[in-house]
DNA sequence: ACCTGAACACCGTTCAAGT
DNA sequence: ACCTGAACACCGTTCAAGT
């Protein structure tokens, strides 16, 4: 089914009204509270049985409403992708590159706010209605200035690779949290110089650089890339 | 366990020659079958129960080794990346696009020779001997073209990124097989042309371009920028 | 001293029995 | 007609009992 596209627009039936007080068990609020137990426990903790206590109800009502875990666990990206929220008039009047870099920014602090749901995010192309919005406005904007479609398509795959690579390295779970990185630090300093000069001597910019200084310098390299592809005029200006 | 890179250093007791005919134990035999595996029935599927009948062990064994599924699975990641090889004379007289190029061409064939085992490689910074000796191979050839140290730890970063992101995107489990190509063009296709202009538009070149060539264009695009940042002499030249 | 069968406490998923 | 308790076939991990 995840891969596959087309279960996204066939739902099951309208879920029923809650009875005996319990607020009703739609899907709505199952997304929600799956992100919360997410955002609380991680991705590889959530459970159904966790997810259908806290929902005061039992894990085979949730298969009335998804197929299985994959497919809530879809929703709960979409419902993620829908907190990148960039309003039209804060891009009146940038250029593509500072316009892109608020997209981006905004991509980023999003997924900044969800650290444990970026497992999530790396194995699938999202296909659901707030990652297609999200990529249409993207797409359209960069048309708007000038982009071939076939190069404002890659540009698109290689910002939200860099994005959400970026995010995961720094923010995913296994990630050095602030209590372990000068332990990371210590590590790389550790190794035998001699073996690993180029290593031990970058120890501090491999673990020490201000994470929003990096995630903005390194999305700068991109876009400068990318402009120099659009001034080429042609998405493989400079291929073969 | 995973996150802290202490852990590597400690192995287990060398494991005993094998009895009763059967091939010994070994850490190594270990983590070959469970890449092997990986490979073949990908990460989800694989269980330490399987692991252990196929060498024709108990799972309880495997504790002997390893401390867990995770440490197993570091493992298989450090093997993956110790496939990675690129002669030095291959790189002779090549300027650094090229032969960061080479190496990133290298690193994503391996890749793609392991697609299953891709989720392994987005959560953790790979601490390896494998992982520590590719990172340190790359940022010595980057000095040596005068790439400061910062500069050097960041190109090293966005260009790992860029090429585990790509590849999981493109080849991870739950991306579009080529038997599955045409369904995706087709649900693209299918979208409301008014509310997604730019998604139909592009449809094709989000699903139908060859792979070598988006692989090398959008790679293209961050050496452009890193050959700007390089010339401009330091690594935050276009911040602030 | 080293190995491991069998158990433990779970997991995602299903379905027959309830209301 | 809709919901769900209880079961099913697993899972990773542990440890007491074997050699």
């Amino acid at each position: 089914m995840p891969g596959s596209p087309a279960w996204w627009a066939s739902r099951p039936p309208a879920p029923s009204a809650g009875r005996r007080g319990r607020p009703p068990v739609d899907v709505g609020r199952i997304v929600e509270t799956a992100l919360k137990l997410v955002d609380e426990v991680g991705v590889q903790a959530l459970t159904l049985r966790m997810l259908a206590d806290t929902l005061d109800s039992g894990t085979a009502t949730l298969y009335r409403h998804f197929a299985g875990k994959d497919e809530l666990l879809a929703y709960v990206v979409d419902r993620i992708l829908g907190e990148v929220r960039v309003s039209p008039e804060s891009l009146d009047g940038l250029a593509w590159r500072e316009a892109v870099e608020v997209g981006a920014q905004a991509f980023y602090d999003t997924l900044r706010r969800h650290p444990n749901a970026l497992p999530l995010l790396v194995a699938q192309v999202p296909v659901g209605p707030n990652g297609l919005a999200n990529r249409e406005r993207i797409l359209r904007l960069l048309h708007g200035f000038g982009f071939p479609v076939a190069l404002a398509a890659r540009a698109f795959t290689a910002i939200g690779h860099y994005v959400v690579g970026f995010a995961i390295q720094q923010h995913g779970p296994g990630a050095p949290g602030p209590g372990d990185q000068p332990h990371l630090l210590d590590y790389y300093r550790s190794l035998d110089p001699n073996t690993y000069p180029a290593t031990t001597a970058a120890a501090d910019d491999l673990t020490n650089v201000p994470l929003q200084e990096e995630f903005r310098c390194g999305l700068r390299l991109l876009l400068d890339g990318l402009e120099q592809a659009r001034q080429a005029g042609e998405p493989d200006a400079s291929a073969g």
